[in-house]
DNA sequence: GAAGGTAAACCGTCCGGACGGTACAGTCAA
DNA sequence: TTGACTGTACCGTCCGGACGGTTTACCTTC
């Protein structure tokens, strides 16, 4: 795997501090030093704090795109592939799973977050809607997995919980 | 109803500025304003915004504790009472509605606040457990309540789900 | 009941440090 | 030569918190 390039290692490290410790501990300098870039090399790729908001929320965009591309064609079905990338998944570590934590830490702080995370729920209550037909049970589903990633947020290993969901919810013919 | 003591209304303050506003907007001054309280007025009651942190953290706890008593008393039922209380109602604005969602903004933020959290959903999760039965049914409905405060945290009104979502569950048998 | 005392409740200013952002001179690989 | 940086020095602002008052409420004693 090659070293990526600056731009993206300094987007992972905003990622990276906003996981483990939270937008307080967003500065500058510990975005560069974490992405081993100086500050001066971060404010060339992204010209202020807001510049680097907007780069995660362009991420939030990008990576939700061909998320919702990758669901419609998984194999699996859209529901399950829904309900497995919400959950704390180790062995999978998916790019668009550590962008939408870091993207949550951010929720209620920074309104333009708070859009980029509606646009991106309601694109999955098309798509569920578009599958499971009934709008009302796809924003069941859709609910499940936004608490799923709620309790991701608070640390827990959610993966446990995925197959008997995935078995609760065919019990309703889901 | 009499004016709140100045410390509730410190208390009240910061809550009601972390959900308007979010972490970002905490100042000291800006909550002694909103409580209508000088800055050396809320040091005197809150020594640091540190104790003022804790101050909502108690809070939790208590609230949480009455909560989960109301819950085990009420007549609808505690599914029923869980479910309602997790949507945003605007005709119910209860004290603990507003006080979670104020937590949640810190979420990740401050590691009290995340185990302050994981207290209060386990000791729903021991109530719902202890009312449905089955472990891995109460979770289920848990995640469901986590989900629609997720929701509310983005701003949605999740008010419109309530009855359909427990007709779901009723599908299921609870 | 006036005077005096006391403690809690509260006010407003000041200081030091942290942080966002600027400026710029130098390095180095393609 | 140009683009992609590094490193350092610096500025202005904001904010937490310390601190030295001041007011209010409530005794107590003469």
């Amino acid at each position: 795997m090659p070293k990526p390039s600056a731009k993206e290692r300094i987007l992972d490290a905003y990622q990276d501090i906003l996981i483990e410790h939270g937008i307080g501990a967003i500065t500058l300098e510990a975005v560069a030093a974490r992405a081993e870039v100086s500050k001066g090399g971060l404010l060339y790729h992204f010209g202020s704090k807001e510049a680097l908001l907007q780069g995660l929320i362009d991420r939030v965009g990008h990576l939700g795109v061909t998320d919702i591309e990758e669901a419609r064609a998984a194999s699996e079905g859209v529901v399950r592939y829904y309900l497995r990338s919400s959950v704390t998944d180790v062995t999978q570590d998916k790019a668009m799973h550590r962008t939408t934590l870091a993207a949550m830490r951010l929720i209620g702080n920074e309104d333009a977050i708070d859009e980029a995370m509606r646009d991106y729920t309601q694109n999955w209550r098309t798509l569920l809607t578009e599958q499971i037909g009934d709008p009302m049970t796809a924003d069941f589903v859709g609910v499940i997995g936004d608490g799923l990633y709620l309790r991701a947020m608070l640390g827990e290993d959610t993966s446990p919980l995925l197959d008997d969901f995935i078995e609760l919810l065919a019990r309703l013919g889901i």
